[in-house]
DNA sequence: CACGATGTTCCCTG
DNA sequence: CCAGGGAACATCGT
């Protein structure tokens, strides 16, 4: 499920539960698959990771895009911290659950907390978990040389022409998918800025890189991810209980799952198909291909 | 039973 | 080396 707005949710849902908490125990399962690359990163590997995390006070959060990362502070050695990096993949999820929580069959990290669980979860395991240990001040090389966000004063729609003269005869669907310069931006995201810019899906970006047009690009990036962070992750107010969120059927977001859609601007029939390797909805009264 | 899924990475080709 | 396309990864639900 996961991209900006539903990282930042998930993230604001440990950080609410767990904000300057101990962990009491944590039970990592090492044959997830979204511990594939802990090893290489963190010596020790899983083993290391869990009892490292026991003890520890979870003391700072964040996102960047579809990356998040905990800060706990360990005991016993007062300038060190662990960086927890997790990112989401396809399917993953995560909780905050009562302290008699029971494990299910892809938990992949089980946090106990005095009051509350924190659960990692995810079936398909197309996640991944990372770890760093090291002062605070400085920051696991994952964290280094990160992108602008899309939502930062660096992100420019100079930028944006940039990226789109660079990849000149790749889609604008599959440019806009690149987390190197859009991060956080995923398949229901990139539809949605597209259909609100009335850019097709599949228009070589070479083609939108006028000035004019990466500008038409940039304000619709910023507005969508603003509107889906304060919607879906309650940002700006409130943690919405869950991600059944009510989202306003004046976005393209409600219409772009199945075959048969209406356009909420034209009332037009929106197409479906795959573009840049994603199925993609658009539509085709509002997104012209030739113009 | 077959197909597809809100993601990333690796491999291949031009 | 670069850009772009496609497969692979693993599981579940329609």
């Amino acid at each position: 499920m996961p991209e900006l707005a539903e990282v930042e949710f998930y993230r604001r849902r440990w950080w609410a539960a767990g904000a300057r908490q101990t962990v009491n125990a944590a039970e990592a399962n090492s044959r997830s698959r979204v511990y594939r690359s802990l090893a290489r990163e963190f010596p020790g590997g899983v083993r290391v990771l869990a009892k490292t995390l026991t003890g520890a006070k979870l003391a700072d959060s964040a996102t960047h895009g579809k990356q998040m990362w905990f800060v706990f502070k360990t005991p016993h050695q007062t300038k060190q911290f662990l960086w927890l990096g997790v990112h989401l993949g396809m399917t993953g999820s995560m909780h905050a659950e009562p302290v008699d929580y029971l494990a299910q069959k892809h938990d992949a990290l089980i946090l106990s907390l005095a009051r509350r669980t924190l659960v990692f979860n995810d079936p398909r395991q197309f996640g991944r978990v990372r770890a760093w240990r090291g002062p605070m001040g400085e920051r696991p090389p994952w964290l280094q040389n990160l992108p602008n966000e899309i939502l930062s004063r660096g992100f420019t729609a100079e930028f944006v022409s940039k990226v789109l003269q660079r990849h000149a005869r790749a889609p604008l669907k599959a440019v806009l998918l690149n987390q190197k310069y859009f991060p956080g931006i995923g398949n229901w995201m990139a539809d949605e800025i597209l259909w609100r810019a009335a850019l097709h899906p599949a228009l070589p970006s070479g083609r939108a890189a006028d000035l004019p047009t990466a500008k038409k690009l940039h304000a619709a990036i910023q507005k969508v991810a603003h509107d889906a962070l304060c919607v879906i992750a309650g940002v700006g107010g409130k943690l919405p209980p869950d991600l059944n969120v009510h989202i306003p059927d004046t976005w393209l977001f409600n219409h772009r799952w199945e075959d048969g859609g209406l356009c909420p601007k034209t009332k037009k029939p929106l197409r479906r198909a795959e573009i840049g390797g994603r199925t993609t909805c658009w539509s085709p009264a509002r997104q012209k291909l030739l113009n």
